[in-house]
DNA sequence: CCATTAAGTTGATACTATCGACAAATCCGG
DNA sequence: CCGGATTTGTCGATAGTATCAACTTAATGG
C-alpha cells in the first residue's frame, strides 16, 4: 500500500546542508513551501480541475512529504480558501489598476474593467474557479474569503458610484448596479471557462457584445 | 475497516418476497434506483455539496449496498453527468413553458424567460451546480451533457431570433444576443446561489433589475 | 554551544472509488 | 407453469486520499 509514496527520495539522513538545502540538491527545509503550494495548487486546477489537486499529489510535486502541506494549513480545505482570497486580492487588484490607467472617467472605463475582468478569470482558471462554486470548499462562512469578495464587492460599487457622479450612467442605487454588473461578467466569463459556448463563436466579440449591451442598459438619458 | 458499510441489514438469505419487496420492508430489487440515485443525488449536492455525494453515502441513503449504483452508472462521474443534463432538460422544459403561455410575444415574455431562469438555479441548486462547474465531472465532452445544453441554448436563441423578427429587439446576431443574456442571468443566479451576495439585498429585486438592464440594452430602437 | 521551536517525515486509521466473482429476482420462450 | 438468461444486488479486495500522532532535523536566539 502507498507504493507510490514510498518512492520519496529523502533518505534524510543527508547532512551536508548549506543554507537549508544539501548538497544534492534536495532540501530538508523547503524555503517557502507556503507559497509554493499556493501557486502550485491553482496550477494544478488549472491543469486537471479542482479534483485533482490532493494533498498527497502537491506534495509530491513539491518534492515534499504527503503531510508536509499540513504544517502550514490545517486541512486541504484551508488551502483552497486561501488560494481563493488571494484570487479575489489579484483582481481587484487588476481592476484597480485599470481604473487609475484610465484616462478620463468616461464611459469607457466601465467597459475596460468589464473587459479586463473577464481577461482576468481566463487567465486564471484556477484561481477563478475556486473563487466561485464552493465545492471544493468545506466550512460555510469563511471569514478570510468573504472579506477578499466583500473587497472586490466594494471597489465596483465605488466604482459605479464614481460615474453616476460625473453623470454618465443612471441613478439608481449603486450597489445594485455592481451586482446586476458584476453578474453579467462572471456569467460570461463563467460559460467560457467551462466551454458551454460553442467553438465558432468569436469569444472576444462577445465579450465586447456583453459590455456593450450593459452599458446601454446603464447609460444615462434615453 | 469499513466498519460503517458493515451494518447493511440485508443479510440476504431474507426469501419471503412480495413484487419485489420482502415482508419485513425491505426489498432486493429497490423498483427504479436508477431514479432515486439521480434525485437522490441532487439532494445531497443540495444539503452538502458535490463533496458530500459518495456512491457509498448515496447506497447508504438509499439502503441499498456501496456498489449497486455502479449496475446504473459506469462511475461516480457518469451519474453526475446524468444529474446534470436532467437539469439541463428540466430547464428548457420551463422555459418552453413560459414561452407557450406568455400571452402575445411582447418584450415582456423575454423578461420572464429570464426570471424563470434564474427562480429555476434557485430551486434546484444541486442540478444547477452541476450543470455548470465540471468540478465533479471527469471526462471532457460529455456528449449527453453537450446535447442538453445544446438544446438549451438552441431554445434561448430561437426566441430571440423570433423577438428580432416582431421587432421588438436589436437586429444583431440572434447567437450572440442569446449567449449575452444567457451569461447575464446565469451570472446572477450563481452569484446569488454561492452566496456571493449581501444578505441585505433583495433578491427579487436584483433579478428584475438585471432583466430590466439586460432588455434595455437589447430593445429597438433609441 | 545548547535548548527551543519551526518545518518535515514516517506510521497508522478511516474512508472512498471501483473491480471481480457470486447470489437472488425477474422475465420469457417453450 | 417452469428453467435458463438476464438484470440487479451483495460482498471481498485493491489502491489512493485526508488527516492525526509521534518522531527527526534544521535553524535560531541567548
Amino acid at each position: 500500500m502507498d507504493s507510490v509514496d514510498n518512492v520519496n527520495i529523502a533518505d534524510y539522513p543527508s547532512t551536508n546542508h548549506l543554507l537549508g538545502m544539501t548538497l544534492d540538491g534536495s532540501a530538508y527545509h523547503h524555503g517557502d513551501l507556503r507559497a509554493a503550494l499556493l501557486t502550485e495548487a491553482a496550477a494544478m486546477i488549472d491543469e486537471g480541475g479542482t479534483l485533482s489537486v490532493t494533498m498527497r499529489a502537491i506534495g509530491r510535486r513539491l518534492g515534499v512529504s504527503r503531510s508536509a502541506p499540513y504544517r502550514h494549513f490545517a486541512d486541504k480545505s484551508a488551502l483552497l480558501v486561501a488560494v481563493a482570497a488571494a484570487g479575489f486580492d489579484r483582481l481587484r487588484d487588476r481592476l484597480e489598476a485599470v481604473g487609475a490607467g484610465a484616462p478620463g472617467a468616461g464611459i469607457d472605463q466601465l467597459r475596460q474593467i468589464g473587459e479586463e475582468y473577464v481577461r482576468f478569470a481566463l487567465e486564471n482558471p484556477g484561481h477563478y474557479r475556486l473563487m466561485y462554486g464552493k465545492e471544493a470548499i468545506t466550512r460555510r462562512d469563511q471569514p478570510e474569503l468573504r472579506e477578499a469578495a466583500n473587497a472586490l464587492f466594494d471597489e465596483l460599487v465605488r466604482i459605479f458610484r464614481t460615474h453616476q457622479q460625473s453623470g454618465s450612467i443612471k441613478q439608481q442605487d449603486p450597489q445594485v448596479q455592481a451586482y446586476v454588473a458584476w453578474g453579467a461578467v462572471h456569467g460570461v466569463a463563467s460559460l467560457l471557462l467551462e466551454e458551454q459556448i460553442l467553438t465558432a463563436v468569436d469569444a472576444d466579440g462577445l465579450i465586447r457584445q456583453t459590455t456593450a449591451t450593459l452599458l446601454d442598459g446603464v447609460r444615462a438619458g434615453r
